[in-house]
DNA sequence: TATACATTTAGATATATTTCTAAATGTATA
DNA sequence: TATACATTTAGAAATATATCTAAATGTATA
């Protein structure tokens, strides 16, 4: 998990869109998975890069796996954009 | 050239640090290439990458052709970023 | 404990990406 | 105008990614 992780797990639209869904609260991988037409394998899979980018976190509640939305990530991300705009061209 | 395609030419590490070689000022497709240790072509195919990103620009200037960062496209990336992370939970 | 439900993992296939070498293009100059 | 220099484009090979189906895992409950 590290920068690189972070950045090619958000390069992807599906994966965007999980991001933008967990905005409004935790979701389980079978809610998340009814919002896209592909199989639940297949967005599993979307997860877990997710997962190993940092940007969510999963916990177990009984049959229910649930994943949340991790902004400490993409903090990261933003000082690096901040850094590569440069603060003597704003 | 859209959203779509700035994060995945940010996704890849040599074109991050294209990035952050630009950061400080202009410079030839030649001048990047010579600081990675792949074949100039290959720098270029990435190059394009940035520019089909709309995160540099390119101009030519006789023999040479400049490349320059191009921070607008920054700007719409960071606008996500704090999209997501959310007004409510800093 | 057998069954059902929620989810992930494994393995396969198709598509995309990275990289290379060789050839092509555009510009300057002897 | 022939040649050299800077750079891109074309085409091929290797690797990575997205997706699927089928099987495995973990948990709850009849």
């Amino acid at each position: 998990m590290g920068f690189q992780e972070s950045l090619k797990a958000m390069s992807d639209k599906t994966r965007r869109e999980i991001l933008n869904l967990l905005k409004n609260g935790d979701m389980t991988a079978g809610d998340i998975a009814a919002h896209f037409s592909m199989t639940q394998a297949t967005v599993s899979h979307h997860l877990s890069v997710l997962k190993d980018g940092g940007l969510v976190t999963d916990r177990r509640e009984g049959k229910y796996i649930f994943y949340e939305l991790n902004t400490s990530v993409i903090e990261e991300i933003m000082a690096w954009l901040i850094e590569l705009k440069g603060v003597d061209k704003q």
